[in-house]
DNA sequence: TAGCATAACTTGTATATACAAGTTATGCAA
DNA sequence: TTGCATAACTTGTATATACAAGTTATGCTA
């Protein structure tokens, strides 16, 4: 049986994303909601956390929970709109293209970033990424064999993430990522789409299970006109 | 008086910060933590819900809570230091200047993306940042005047925030932001020491009150060699 | 009518209790 | 000694209660 608080954050998020409750609206009040789903107030307002945790609403005290709007953030300033179309776009087309798959003994820088012992097995994969037709992200994935034996070039074309979680049963937990700006290598220039661009946004990130082991480290590599990052954060300071 | 979580977690955070209790290493346990403080065990797992969020541990059912590394991404894979030296030069020389400030009243675009009325009056804000003598980063700052009306240029060089919580008893809720790379402008070449860099990251943000009032809308523009952004963030779906 | 105290809401904090679920150490039994 | 059930921990979920603090509507009073 799903958790409760968890139940209640599902529907409430669903309602909210798909405008049954639009933004500016308030929700139920909690002692409302309490009875609505039978449940304790504590529990209403462990869903309305996670709510506010992930933009969903504001808690305003003695007023109620507001929901925002999602994402909007206010026109750009300047008339581009590069970026705006690509996130509008990723329901085009959209393809995945494995350059390579091999399962390498950690060493050096491998093995460093990894932080796993010299010889490990690891996976190393190498994902294009075409966005109508344009190379324009190329990923770098390295993982620890020993928690995903079977990977294949099938999988890998897929979400590697639903295979772990779904297959394996893998929960991931948490991440760390640095975002900076990089020359191009000679192999990005040989194997992306780069027409003139010099430079590349690169994103390095660490993936971690629940039990703290690091199991994923990425270079994600992408042109600059097709990158957009997009963030809610609140201040706990 | 402060609340009693909130001090618990400040503690925390303060022993992890200062090393006093070391990665990998696990906190005392709820119910120690509980008898420590004096309070009760759901005010305890408040304070570790917000050491959670911000990076600080991560909780093992069954075990304990252990302490994560802070930061610590594993390093990078090229040889590339640049940011690093940034990440670590956050103590050396960095320089404000103010190029203007003014109050003009709301139109076009300056209104749309403070989501005002047409012809609220609204600080326009200018800041060149120096970090060791070269102006790498370029600010403009929109911000709704009937907020912070004494705003001045000393404390336009300095933090804004300060001055907005400890002056004005305003407090900063949360932010949406959003990183690209767009062309450099004529403007932007003009003013900020670029030598050939043709391109820059550009961070907008939009910064929200308590009580959802967007307060500051901000357009950060960065010499890509200086720019990093670091984020961790916890998998809620 | 206008103003204002107050009642009736809302969310925020703190406490106590019970049991479920996962991990580790204990100690008995073969 | 080894193996295994179990006890004694740990965190996770759910519930109930009390009062504080902020907002809004009510309705009385002047």
């Amino acid at each position: 049986m799903e958790k409760k608080f968890q139940a209640i954050y599902d529907l409430l998020a669903k309602e909210i994303q798909t405008e049954k409750i639009k933004a500016g609206q308030l929700l139920p009040s909690e002692n409302e909601l309490t009875e609505r789903f039978t449940t304790s107030r504590e529990t209403v307002r462990k869903a309305l956390q996670l709510l506010s945790q992930n933009g969903y609403i504001q808690k305003l005290q003695g007023k109620g929970s507001v929901v925002l709007e999602q994402d909007k953030l206010p026109l750009p300033v300047s008339g581009l709109t590069s970026f705006k179309e690509l996130s509008r776009s990723m329901s085009q087309k959209v393809e995945t293209i494995v350059t390579s798959l091999s399962c390498k003994n950690a060493h050096g820088l491998i093995q460093q970033v990894l932080q796993c012992e010299e010889g490990t097995p690891v996976w190393e994969l190498h994902r294009l990424r075409k966005l109508d037709n344009e190379a324009v992200i190329y990923d770098k994935d390295f993982l620890l064999n020993e928690l995903a034996p079977g990977l294949t070039e099938e999988i890998a074309g897929d979400s590697i993430y639903d295979y772990l979680e779904k297959e394996l049963g893998l929960s991931i937990s948490y991440a760390k990522k640095e975002v900076v700006v990089e020359e191009a290598q000679a192999e990005d220039k040989a194997i992306m789409d780069l027409g003139s661009y010099q430079q590349l946004v690169v994103v390095r990130s660490a993936v971690y299970l629940e039990d703290t082991t690091l199991f994923q480290y990425t270079e994600s590599k992408h042109r600059p006109d097709k990158f957009r990052f997009v963030d809610f954060a609140r201040r706990t300071k």
